[in-house]
DNA sequence: AATGCTATTGAGTGTGCGACCAATAAGCAA
DNA sequence: TTGCTTATTGGTCGCACACTCAATAGCATT
């Protein structure tokens, strides 16, 4: 073990000492759940004492929020980057469907799950989940209005449209937990893709590719209901 | 304090016993949560030792997981009744969904939310979430296919639709802790509804009331939100 | 009324948590 | 180099938790 018993101390400004606890805080967050940020764990993995952390946020579960913020704020940012200059509205989402059905992506569901239930206790995160669900969805709603201004989406509500794929993701993010996940039938994972389409009025397979569709299986080809303008 | 001091014991048969404790923990988790049931909250409810609790549920985590059984299950009994010879299949859902849109129902999501999260950590707990899960498609694929065979509903793939009105359901259920859930548009709190005429070939409306678009009456009809285009 | 089984208690163990605070030493400024 | 500010430490306190176990007492049987 390099770090030999005695530990010098090392001291940094308080700018990046308390930036190094909420990226370390954010990180426990992530893999380990909002729980596990206590004051003994995030000085752990800084190799500091737990009175440090303490020293920083006096109240514990500022840090929680804290943490749980940024970790959602940048993974917005990945999923949803503010400057779309890249790239068409249709790419963006279809990108962000396919990255939010991915394995990768439960950790972040995860994380939601979690804070939406912890919020129930703890005030200061609440507020936070406020300000993430607010920007989550604004982001998409930008998207979607982009894309309906560019000719590409059909809605007659941006925002509520963007609501209802957001409710859809999270109502199978909820699942991330249960061993069932897996072998739910492919529709099911599909949901968000095929929820988009019908609502921005996409032709099938537009946002992600198409089960396998060669087999004559009766579901597939219909498109689940009568057809007509999104609400 | 009528209960004198010394408090004299009271023998039960176990099963009785038993089955008083997993009452006590179900609703201690219905009002404050899974985490709330701990040895000395239970037995506080009961009026009885922290260690007869114990004695009962050897494992903690045991009780956290029935106790989330059994509320679930009579949950399910009330909102998607087994024996269906009531009334139609349309009828039976239109009440499903009108219960689940109502305040008293946040209870219930909670209870979700929070298991859904807890199985994370407490695999006991996590096998009950299964469980119920399979229940609550079950009892819905089923209500569907009945409706299906009467006429009532057209849909290729019921459990596919099952978990799609589900999938939606829970989705919103997710918002439960976050204060903006009831200032959402109105046409966000008519998701399941909608979702579930949709791919039951239903017509607008048949599920449950259309926010009312002729007149503005204070008439108790009115849903609870302003009319007209929300944003 | 006496007996035996066992449901129930009371007391104690060890763990992990947030919070608090005086003492210490790192590193900047004089 | 010296001094001073303050970031950092080490230790402590009180609390809540699950779990263990010998002692006690309710109650059905005799």
């Amino acid at each position: 073990m390099p770090s030999s018993v005695p530990n010098k101390r090392i001291r940094k400004s308080p700018a990046a000492r308390r930036a190094e606890i909420v990226a370390a805080a954010a990180s426990v967050a992530l893999t380990e759940g909002l729980e596990c940020i206590t004051l003994r764990r995030v000085a752990e993995e800084l190799d500091v004492r737990p009175g440090l952390i303490s020293h920083y946020f006096p109240v514990a579960d500022d840090l929680v929020a804290e943490a749980y913020g940024t970790a959602a704020a940048s993974e917005l940012e990945e999923l949803l980057p503010a400057d779309r200059s890249g790239a068409t509205p249709t790419r963006h989402l279809a990108r962000l469907l396919a990255r939010t059905t991915g394995e990768a992506y439960d950790d972040i569901s995860r994380l939601w799950l979690n804070a939406r239930h912890l919020s129930r206790y703890r005030p200061a995160l609440r507020a936070r989940v406020g300000v993430q669900e607010a920007a989550w969805r604004d982001r998409m709603e930008a998207l979607i209005r982009d894309g309906v201004a560019q000719g590409e989406f059909r809605t007659a509500d941006p925002l509520v449209t963007a609501i209802q794929i957001l409710v859809v993701l999270d109502g199978l993010g909820m699942l991330v937990n249960s061993a069932a996940t897996s072998e739910d039938p492919p529709a099911v994972r599909r949901l968000p893709v095929t929820t988009a389409e019908r609502e921005l009025g996409l032709a099938p397979g537009t946002l992600g590719a198409m089960p396998d569709d060669s087999a004559p299986t009766a579901d597939s080809g219909g498109v689940g209901g009568p057809r007509g303008a999104a609400r």
